[in-house]
RNA sequence: GGGCGAAUGGCGGAACUGGUAGACGCGUUGGACUCAAAAUCCAAUAGUAGCAAUACUGUGAGAGUUCGAUUCUCUCUUUGCCCA
């Protein structure tokens, strides 16, 4: 017998596949139809271990389907465009084009070796012309549509990318990839209008059943819908303003109402544009982000006008108005009314320009003396010195009849408000789809003509000047449309737009004239399972969900809706941090471990510090490469352990050990497989047997359900299990006619998780037909026997292996003749017994 | 601060609708083979007591429901993720 020998056998395979076009896919309406998709990679350089996992689950899922007797459409494509790209190719004097092939070619070769079931002839890479040509023209649709629009906003700005960052792309006031602190800055932007479909992309999380709660509320919270109540104040003072707009969600502590605070960008700021002091006041705010986050850790300030509010509700109250630097424009009408009792920032607010602080809600549990002091109290309770309010349930009941109270008086009315705000896509980069706008002399924009598009990338640009270089391409800049001198738009598309339609692509990666073919999207579409990494919850996966409805948008393109019908997150892949001395990251392949301590290779003696167990990256060195560990130990064995230690939803450590073992574990599958092969060959078969059978029955059922549940990680348990019982069922059994057909199919199960082992296994074994997952026989599942344990008062006492079937009695019978139950229960009275068919007997005595 | 989840041997983790807790793997220990080591194979492996049969304890802590709780309910602790 000769050793198994992965490299020949995995390349034989694949090249199978290849020639053959195994995996190449075709619309087929006779057959059910199955889509899978894996979050396709950005390509960085190499893959990494994330991808491994990523991959490897998507792949054990497709092959299983296709094995089934589904049509399944399994694509892989590249997420190529973004500032890495750019970042290389400017260090390195690189074109971006260029990198990032060199990146895809590699990586490509990368993943062909994991034996992927990919249909590579729909490989798509966004940076390409045919992929976003189409999506210039999405892109003025949705202008048209009135979907994308254009407007002066305060951003986030990243001092040292130069660019625009989306408000999920600062991290503790920082960009998350520069990590420079963000500033404002006014810039004119393109904005993709999702919150119209706030409402829509809201109730449609109903209809996701598969997608895991935590995705849903994640989305459920960004888009975070809440319910208030808009307040006309009336307004004294000596500027001509009459009235102020504010939003709240708690109109009914108005009375403790002591100040009205505006977002600087408010309109009435344009009163004080010469005013020098609030100049500076507004340089102040600038210095603290414009996120949520930012506002609510730093300090609160505020510039007070000479204005005075008057409470609805109590016309007898007057109160100051400021300018505050917690006040988003974009949040309400960039007013709200302060009520420091009961909001902490209003609180912090109130105590630093010693203003009124007024009980108005008390806790269920205090009586009406209670009183805030130290901090707002923002919780439920009872509502006191409100007047006409007082005693109402705060706040189910209270905002409610407020509301009512407003609206009936008409001071204010109900309104439902969403935190989700418009998506501005305009970024200052060069390796991005270009935006298909060119603007007059007024500056007014035009859409490009469409017989103009695409607006192709300029080539062998100077990527070395400060801020955008498209901004500096004087020849790419100016156009001519119609016979008039325009410049174009020099911002680019995020590339966050390339990845909400991919999904599209893939039905119809060659139609030359659109995005994609109805017919083909009819058929494949929705993605039947998704698959990636968590962090995407709420960006990628709301944008593709708006992306998908904003396409439709009055042209009813698509019957479904939702893109992903199925959502499955997987975790990451850990490894065990290692620093010397001097605290310098080390990597895995620098340690070795010497009498379980771990020492630097090579050194004998130089201690390493180990660190937790932490998400594999770069900048910490715990990084093990796949390609080194697909050449040492072979594809099957890779995608063995990567399944293998934890479900595929938690996090997995990796580990060489583990990972040894798993190569073992094919290695002693072969020398089995070649002791059934000379069993089967042996002319002297001449019985079934039906306990070989049963095994058979019971692991399909066992490895069918587990995959259908995800439960990947036992499935490789049943994998060792199997070996184990055949191991020892060949030692005892001899002359079984019915081995072949049943070691087939176990090798059929296998087939997901190690497609080359198995592939070569069965070749061996002459299996020409095509690969059919086997069905199983509910009959053969059951066992005839049963173990029923005996419990007396509910503990544990015997077990009996006894036919099925038997009634009370006569198990009650055969339990008084076990020895220890005797003991139990001699000369007690039986009080009651407790009795689960097949299962359990508890005797209950008196003690 | 809010939301959601998690907690099971030395470790990763199994356990279908409440019914044998610890499948499977790693590690550890002992043994076989070997001049020796590696590899391989065999055995043991939750804890305590015991030569053993066996007994008691045991799924983060405490209560509750139940004949019976890892599983259901409540309170708490720790921890992870997301949002703030």
């Amino acid at each position: 017998m000769e050793r198994y020998n992965f490299k020949k056998v995995e390349e034989k395979w694949q090249k199978h596949w290849l020639d053959n076009n195994s995996f190449v896919t075709e619309i087929d309406k006779s057959k059910k139809k199955f889509y899978c998709l894996e979050m396709f990679p950005y390509p960085s350089g190499k893959i990494h271990m994330g991808h491994v996992r990523n991959y490897t689950i998507g792949d054990v899922l497709s092959r299983y389907k296709s094995l089934k007797g589904f049509n399944v459409l399994h694509p892989m494509g590249w997420d190529a465009f973004g500032m890495p790209a750019e970042n290389a190719a400017r260090e390195n004097n690189l074109d971006p084009k260029e990198w990032t092939n060199k990146n895809i070619l590699t990586m490509k070769n990368q993943l062909k070796k994991l034996g992927l079931s990919i249909d590579w002839s729909r490989e798509i890479s966004t940076c390409s012309e045919e992929y976003y040509k189409h999506q210039q023209i999405f892109f003025l649709e949705l202008l048209e549509k009135k979907l994308v629009y254009r407007k002066e906003n305060y951003v986030n700005w990243d001092p040292v990318d130069e660019t625009v960052l989306a408000n999920e792309q600062v991290i503790d006031g920082k960009g998350w990839r520069s990590g420079a602190v963000v500033e404002r800055k006014k810039l004119n932007q393109w904005f993709f209008n999702i919150s119209k479909f706030s409402q829509e992309l809201l109730d449609g999380l109903e209809r996701l059943d598969t997608w895991p709660n935590k995705v849903k509320t994640m989305q459920r919270n960004w888009i975070g819908k809440s319910f208030g109540c808009e307040i006309d104040f009336n307004i004294e003072g000596s500027l001509p303003v009459k009235k102020i707009k504010c939003f709240t969600t708690r109109p009914d502590t108005l009375f403790g109402f002591s100040f009205l605070a505006l977002s600087i960008d408010h309109e009435i700021s344009d009163y004080y544009k010469n005013n020098k002091e609030f100049l500076k006041f507004k340089e102040e705010c600038s210095k603290t982000g414009t996120t949520e986050e930012a506002i609510a850790v730093g300090d609160k300030i505020g510039f007070k006008t000479d204005l005075i509010a008057i409470n609805p509700l109590n016309p007898d109250q007057k109160v100051p108005v400021y300018f505050a630097n917690f006040v988003l424009m974009d949040y309400g009408f960039g007013a709200v009314f302060g009520c420091p009792g009961h909001d902490q920032r209003d609180f912090d607010f109130a105590k630093k320009y010693n203003l009124d602080i007024k009980t108005v809600v008390r806790p269920h549990e205090k009586d009406e003396n209670f009183k805030v002091r130290d901090e707002a109290y923002p919780g439920p309770g009872v509502l006191i010195n409100s007047k006409f309010l007082n005693g109402l349930n705060a706040p189910d009941k209270s905002v409610i009849e407020t509301i009512k109270l407003l609206e009936k008086k008409k001071l204010g009315k109900k309104q439902i408000n969403y935190r989700l705000k418009d998506w501005g896509v305009s970024r200052q980069r060069y390796w991005g789809c270009p935006i298909p706008i060119a603007y007059d002399e007024n500056g007014d924009a035009h859409p490009i003509p469409k017989s103009m598009l695409p607006v192709k990338l300029p080539e062998n640009i100077n990527l070395k000047v400060k801020g955008n270089p498209l901004d500096s391409e004087e020849n790419w800049k100016f156009i001519e449309i119609d016979g008039k001198k325009m410049k174009r738009e020099t911002d680019t598309l995020d590339t966050f737009v390339c990845s909400s339609w991919y999904y599209l692509r893939f039905c119809s990666p060659n139609e030359n004239k659109y995005g994609f073919k109805k017919e083909d999207i009819d058929y494949w579409m929705p993605v039947d399972q998704y698959i990636g990494g968590v962090e995407h919850a709420i960006l990628h996966l709301l944008y593709s969900r708006f992306f998908m409805r904003a396409i439709d948008y009055n042209n009813n393109n698509f019957d479904i809706k939702e893109p992903f019908e199925s959502l499955f997150t997987q975790g990451m892949v850990c490894h065990e941090t290692y620093k010397d001395e001097d605290n310098n990251w080390l990597s895995p392949d620098e340690v070795e471990k010497i009498d379980n301590i771990f020492v630097r290779k090579g050194t004998n003696n130089k201690r390493i510090k180990v660190g937790p167990s932490e998400s594999m990256s770069k900048s910490k060195k715990n990084v093990v490469d796949p390609e080194f560990i697909i050449k040492s130990y072979g594809a099957d064995a890779v995608r063995l352990f990567i399944l293998s230690d934890s479900p595929p939803e938690k996090d997995v450590q990796w580990s060489e050990q583990g990972m040894v073992s798993s190569y073992k574990f094919i290695q002693k599958l072969w020398i089995l497989h070649n002791e059934i092969k000379n069993k089967i060959s042996s002319e002297k078969n001449i019985q079934d047997n039906i306990e070989l059978e049963k095994f058979t029955n019971q692991l399909i059922s066992k490895i069918t359900n587990n995959l259908e549940k995800f439960n990947y990680n036992v499935i490789i348990a049943n994998m060792y299990t199997t070996y184990n019982y055949l191991i020892d069922y060949l030692k005892n059994n001899y002359d079984i006619k019915n081995l072949k057909e049943n070691y087939i199919k176990i090798l059929i199960c296998f087939a997901p998780v190690i497609p080359h082992f198995a592939n070569e296994c069965l070749a061996e074994l002459g299996h020409k037909e095509k690969m059919e997952w086997p069905s199983y026989n509910e009959a053969l599942i059951e066992d005839e026997k049963s173990n029923i344990v005996i419990q007396i008062n509910g503990k544990k006492r015997a077990i009996l292996n006894i036919k099925k079937g038997l009634s009370e009695k006569e198990v009650l019978g055969l339990s008084k003749k076990e020895k220890l139950v005797e003991k139990y229960i001699k000369g007690k009275e039986i009080k009651k017994i407790i009795f689960i068919q097949d299962k359990l007997i508890n005797i209950l005595i008196n003690e």
